[in-house]
DNA sequence: ATAGATTATGGGTGATTGTGGGTAAACTAT
DNA sequence: ATAGTTTACCCACAATCACCCATAATCTAT
C-alpha cells in the first residue's frame, strides 16, 4: 500500500517522445509527498543518465550550498557544478515530465528510457547506454562491492 | 509551482543585443520575490563572470559589509571592488536587463552570454571564458572540492 | 470475464518567451 | 540653447512551451 514517501524502487521502460516528454511511473508519482506539489528537479547525474530528485529533497541540498561563502574559489565551482544543470519541473496532466535538449544530449537519450528508483532519486537511462555501464561494473575488482556489503545487509 | 523564492539554478543560453541587452530567464524573473521589485544589483563578480543579486539579497550583503572592519586589507579589497562597480538594475517589459560598457568589456562579454543559477545569485559568463575556468578547475587538486561532497550528499 | 478506472502516448492550440528594432524623453558636452 | 548621444519605453514577430483533449493499452475489482 503506501510505503515510504520520496522513496522509489524498480526499474521501467517508457518512451520520451516527439517535444522531449517522459513519463514519471505511476508509482512514482504516488510516492512523492504532497508538499512537493508534484514537483522534481532533473539534473546530470554522475554517470551518464539524468537525475531526478523530489523537490524538498533538492531544497536541502541547496540550503546546504547557500552556507558557503563565495569567497572561496573552489566553494564556487562546487555550488556551479552542481546546479548548472537543475532545474525543476512540474509533472503535466498525464504524469509527465519535459527534458530540456541538454540534458537528453547529456544522458545520450532518444526514443527509449529507462527509468530507475534509487530509494532518495530516481534516474533516466538510455538502455544501451546502462548496459554498458553495467558491463563495466562487472570487470571492476569486487573489493569495494565486499566492503559495502559488510555495511548494508541485505 | 512556488519553488523556493530568489533561488536560481539552472543553464540558459541569451544573446546580448546591440544595445548590450540581455535576457533574465523567465524562471528566473518568476522567483525574483515581489519586495525586489523587479529589480536586481548587478556587480563584477570574483571570476570573469557579472554576479547578478536580487535587491533585498544585496541589500543585506551592504549590512555585513558595514560591520567589516577597514583594519583588515583583504577586507577593503574585497568591499572596494564588490561595491565599487555595483548598481541595480530593473528588467524591462520583455524581461532583459541592461549591462554597462564597463561590466561587459570586465566579462569579455560580445554577443552570447551563458546564465548561470548560483543558488542565492546569477553569474553571466561569456562561453568561451566559462569553458577555460571549467578546465582550470578540472587541474585543480580535488582534495578541498571532496570534502564538500562529504559534506554535501548528493 | 467483464466493466470501469487508471495509465501511457500522441497531438492541437493559445499563451509565453526571446529577440529585434523604433521613437521620444533625458542627459552631455559644446 | 543646440546638437549629439544615451536611455527608457513601446511594438512586432517567430519560436517555444504549458495546457488541454483524445485514444489505446493496461490494470483493478467485482
Amino acid at each position: 500500500m503506501t510505503i515510504n514517501q520520496d522513496t522509489f524502487t524498480g526499474e521501467y521502460s517508457y518512451s520520451i517522445d516527439a517535444k522531449g516528454r517522459v513519463n514519471i511511473p505511476a508509482k512514482f508519482r504516488q510516492s512523492l509527498a504532497p508538499e512537493n506539489d508534484q514537483t522534481f528537479v532533473i539534473t546530470r547525474g554522475m554517470d551518464s543518465c539524468i537525475w531526478v530528485y523530489p523537490l524538498t529533497a533538492w531544497q536541502i541540498i541547496e540550503d546546504d550550498l547557500k552556507d558557503l561563502s563565495a569567497i572561496s574559489g573552489i566553494n564556487r565551482s562546487f555550488i556551479r557544478n552542481t546546479v548548472r544543470y537543475a532545474s525543476s519541473v512540474a509533472f503535466d496532466k498525464q504524469g509527465r515530465i519535459m527534458l530540456s535538449a541538454n540534458l537528453l544530449d547529456y544522458a545520450q537519450l532518444k526514443n527509449d528510457a529507462l527509468i530507475i528508483g534509487m530509494v532518495n532519486k530516481i534516474e533516466i537511462w538510455d538502455p544501451k547506454v546502462l548496459a554498458k555501464v553495467d558491463n563495466q561494473n562487472l570487470e571492476m575488482d569486487s573489493s569495494e562491492y565486499d566492503e559495502l556489503a559488510d555495511k548494508i545487509i541485505l
